[in-house]
DNA sequence: CGCACGTGGTTTTTT
DNA sequence: ACCACGTGCG
């Protein structure tokens, strides 16, 4: 055995590296070195014989969690990574499915449908099948149906008490069928076929319990219920189950991954010691017992305390901002300031809870000229022209793909209208055949289109997988349809044009990685792997991102915004069960991006949804201990009194300037001093922030969002409001 | 067929 | 405020 594998692990690191033949739950705080434990366990088993390159089952939740261990295992071992179960759920799945296709009663090359695609399928079904859109909309339909499979349920096995899940049951067993038709299979399918596949198939079953002797997972935390039992399935009742996780971590609760399961493993496979990795290699001091302290809020955690080698470091920077845009201009000035110190651009990260939110901030920093990278924006496989021509490769590869076929019969336009495609919908229906055999009966513009479809399939048969795309891209007419394009549309048209371009290169890159470079193969990655965003990475670029795809991340220096009540904690998490302690999860998660310096942010008023809002400190803000802040901004905590706030800002203490009230809210009830804005205390209510102000006089009332009691409505003759 | 205008929604996201 | 989507008109 290498003995230098071990070296440089603590204790704790090692004993997970070291377990003997069994299953295990290893608890890994944020920066302990997760990752490494994982790949070095890996490595471990190899290097002592235990068990061979094959015989293990590494899974991940992201393509780049994937490849990153792959990456890290060469580099520790001379081994041959190609045909090793290295992969997300859903690429593992997708592989058992292609190699057990007849027992999985699927076509040999079924295509997946990413989550668009299952939109429009549902969309089509629901169409046919009558279903009034406003009463079951169809994102909705497609939430249950992806969370029942998640849950490992079929439509025949969802509970329907009421006459409306009922219908949605309905609408979920058509498309199962609708899907079975067309040959293609949506994310949640992958794994729920997968499940069924082994659990029905003892033979199968037995082949891979016998060969994956280890099996390990990344993130377990995150994991649903199908995906557990997946794996338990797989692990049967010899193989070692080796599953990291982070409860802490569990940011995903609302896409139906389940923080039990990792209670539940403990039961289900005897796990007497479950390990922690408390130590912290990322963070200095006063960051790490700011999340601590934090997390220490949440109930029902597996709990552990993370610590760290280093000092305490800078305190955290508080800034309480006037304005969005405040905020934008200060955390700017800081950048700058930084950067000048020689922190790179590429160190420093912008995060906020959601999305909206980048834009104030992304005006600064142009403003400014500083180069930054949005993540999370529409990836490559994605965009509108690379789904088209994917279409055109998925339709020659698969006639019955009906959702491939609806989407480019007449794209380019090609004189196929509303009406002959309604035509064709009906004929399939009468002759129970899929679209593309009732095109093939129909005349005129539609058989040219079946005969386009047919040629291109001749054509490329022997080409290899880069020249069948170029051809693909020319013959069908998508490149002309694009060069075409004139006056505002020009742009927008050239740069479609460059991604089409791309998707030769990706193809010959696909071509130069992969042993299997079939097009089969290529159009699965393209649905699994839609691509990362782009490279990009040698820019000395800010990130921007929100703080769910922080997670994993690390930072020099980490900037969290929009630390305001009802932003983050999110409002629409206080209705959700359990949906607080998530937040601050989140919260614990963008705290842990830091290594060096924290900046933590709010403004007391921001635009939302094209209105002024004001909010409050959030109270994850106020969960930190005083003593690890700096408050940037003076600490206030008595405002200006009421009768002075009539002409004088909200706060005299702000350097920025402050909201004009709206003109029909700013008169009314002014004379007595209340203004939108104006943070207030209510002896029963608590505290609170006015957002409305109307008559005046005895009958002037003011309507305050207050904390703990929401928004309400008080009459100022009787309440007894103080300003704060 | 394609554009213009209107309407509703607006937390987080990978596969 | 902004965007995505759908309908109706030229």
């Amino acid at each position: 055995m290498n003995s230098s594998l071990l070296s440089g692990l603590n204790p704790e690191q090692r004993q997970a590296v070291t377990l003997p033949h069994q299953s295990a739950l290893i608890l890994a705080g944020a920066g302990s070195g997760k990752t490494r434990v994982l790949t070095t366990r890996i490595a471990y088993l190899i290097s002592t014989g235990a068990v061979s390159p094959q015989g293990i089952l590494a899974v991940t939740f992201t393509n780049k969690a994937a490849k990153e261990m792959v990456t890290r295992l060469s580099a520790m071992l001379p081994i041959n990574t190609r045909g090793m179960w290295f992969g997300t759920f859903h690429g593992l799945c997708n592989r058992m499915l292609r190699a057990h296709h007849r027992d999985a009663n699927l076509p040999q090359s079924f295509q997946i449908l990413d989550s668009g695609d299952q939109l429009s399928a549902i969309k089509r079904l629901m169409k046919a099948m009558n279903v009034d859109d406003e009463k079951y909309p169809p994102r909705e339909v497609q939430n249950f149906i992806s969370s029942s499979k998640e849950q490992g349920l079929r439509a025949n096995e969802v509970e329907a008490f009421d006459p409306y899940t009922r219908r949605k049951v309905e609408i979920f067993a058509e498309y199962d069928a609708q899907c079975q038709r067309e040959g293609v299979v949506d994310f949640s399918e992958l794994l729920l076929r997968c499940y069924e596949l082994l659990s029905r198939n003892a033979a199968i079953r037995e082949h891979y319990q016998e060969r994956f002797k280890h099996i390990l997972v990344d993130e377990f935390q995150d994991t649903n219920k199908l995906q557990y039992q997946w794996l338990k399935l797989l692990a049967g009742d010899k193989n070692a189950l080796f599953a990291v996780g982070d409860d802490d971590q569990s940011i995903y609760a609302f896409r139906g991954a389940n923080v039990g399961n990792m209670q539940q493993l403990t039961r289900d496979f005897h796990v007497e010691n479950v390990i922690k990795l408390e130590q912290n290699y990322r963070s200095h001091g006063n960051i790490l017992d700011a999340a601590n302290a934090l997390i220490q809020n949440n109930r029902n955690r597996l709990g552990k305390n993370l610590w760290t080698a280093e000092n305490g470091g800078e305190q955290l920077r508080v800034y309480e901002a006037a304005t969005d845009v405040d905020e934008a201009a200060f955390i700017v000035d800081e950048i700058k300031q930084l950067h000048s110190e020689g922190v790179n651009l590429k160190e420093i990260a912008l995060l906020y809870r959601s999305n909206a939110q980048s834009r104030v901030l992304e005006h600064a920093l142009v403003s400014a000229g500083l180069s930054y990278r949005v993540y999370g924006g529409l990836r490559f496989f994605e965009r509108q022209e690379i789904k088209h021509a994917l279409a055109y490769l998925r339709l020659m590869e698969n006639t019955d793909d009906d959702n491939a076929l609806l989407r480019i019969i007449n794209f380019p336009t090609r004189g196929i209208g509303t009406r002959s495609i309604e035509q064709l919908q009906e004929a399939a229906k009468q002759n129970n055949t899929t679209l593309f055999d009732a095109a093939a009966r129909a005349g005129g513009k539609v058989s040219a289109f079946v005969a386009l479809i047919e040629s291109l399939r001749s054509a490329t048969r022997e080409l290899p997988l880069p020249e069948i795309i170029d051809h693909v891209l020319q013959r069908s007419g998508l490149i002309a349809h694009y060069q075409n394009e004139t006056g505002v549309k020009k742009r927008e048209a050239e740069e479609r044009l460059e991604n089409l371009n791309e998707l030769i290169n990706a193809a010959a890159l696909f071509v130069h990685e992969n042993e299997d470079d079939s097009l089969t193969s290529f159009l699965t990655h393209a649905s699994l792997e839609a691509g990362e965003h782009q490279a990009g990475d040698q820019d000395d670029a800010l990130h921007l991102m929100t703080v769910h795809s922080s997670k994993g991340l690390e930072f020099h220096t980490v900037f969290i915004t929009g630390l305001e009540e009802g932003l983050f904690p999110h409002q629409n998490s206080q209705r959700e069960d359990g949906g607080l302690d998530e937040e601050r999860r989140l919260m614990y998660v963008a705290i842990t991006r830091a290594r060096r310096r924290l900046y933590l942010s709010f403004a007391q008023s921001r635009m939302l949804h094209g209105q002024v809002s004001y909010g409050m400190v959030s109270s994850f803000l106020r969960e930190l201990p005083e003593g690890l802040l700096h408050w940037i901004t003076p600490r206030v905590t008595a405002r200006n009194s009421f009768a002075s706030s009539k002409s004088t800002p909200v706060s005299p203490l702000l350097s920025g300037g402050v909201l004009a009230p709206s003109p029909e809210n700013g008169r009314a009830g002014e004379e007595l001093g209340w203004r939108i804005g104006q943070r207030v205390f209510h002896q029963k209510f608590g505290e609170g922030v006015i957002t409305g102000v109307e008559g005046s006089g005895a009958d002037a009332r003011v309507q305050v969002n207050f904390k703990r009691a929401g928004s309400k409505w008080l009459a100022l003759e009787y309440a007894k409001l103080t300003a704060m």
